[in-house]
DNA sequence: GCGGTAAATTATG
DNA sequence: CATAATTTACCGC
């Protein structure tokens, strides 16, 4: 099930499953939509559900504060260190940004930044899942799916872009 | 400290 | 085996 979400950023498109979220796409259509055929599409009930909270989420971001409640995201379709990051991405707090070698200690994968900045990469669901958040231990932003401009803009919006003074958890 | 080059590292196709 | 949204080390400026 596909749907549109009009924000002052531009009209992003996103894709419903019965498990959830599955793929959201930014306005310039620059990631691509990938559905499974033996996709099993949501009940209009759900669909209901799930656009309404994917909206809500989206529009406060794109507000610049941190959304209440994100939708239920169907994940199903990447690798379990896929998921695994993702799942990790999700409790970056919001403002906060990490870099792909502290991203690697999480998942116990001590010396595996680039293969986490991969994982990064293969997200079907940019912004709700701060893949924006993460950059490289110099500060740099290094690359992002949509585009670099689009990393940017989100880390503005969050009031996370400080490159000389990354959030330095820990 | 900054920029370029090279080797190490992990997941994926 | 090759590639990638990295990191660290080494060198020269």
């Amino acid at each position: 099930m596909k749907a549109t979400i009009n924000t002052s950023e531009g009209e992003f498109t996103v894709v419903f499953s019965s498990a959830g979220l599955m793929s959201l796409v930014f306005p310039l259509g620059v990631n691509e939509i990938f559905i499974p055929e033996d996709l099993e599409e949501p009940t209009e009930e759900q669909f209901q559900n799930y656009l309404s909270l994917t909206k809500a989420a989206l529009n406060s971001m794109i507000d610049g504060e941190p959304p209440e409640q994100l939708p239920p995201l169907d994940l199903s379709l990447g690798t379990e260190f896929q998921q695994l990051v993702w799942n990790t991405l999700l409790e970056i707090p919001w403002g906060e940004t990490w870099t792909y070698a502290q991203l690697g200690r999480e998942v116990d994968r001590p010396t595996g930044a680039r293969a986490v900045g991969t994982a990064c990469g293969a997200n079907p669901v940019p912004v709700l899942v701060p893949c924006h958040r993460v950059l490289s231990s110099s500060g740099g932003l290094c690359g992002f799916t949509a585009g670099l401009p689009w990393k940017q803009r989100l880390l503005e919006i969050e009031g996370a872009w400080l490159p000389l003074k990354v959030a330095v958890g820990d």
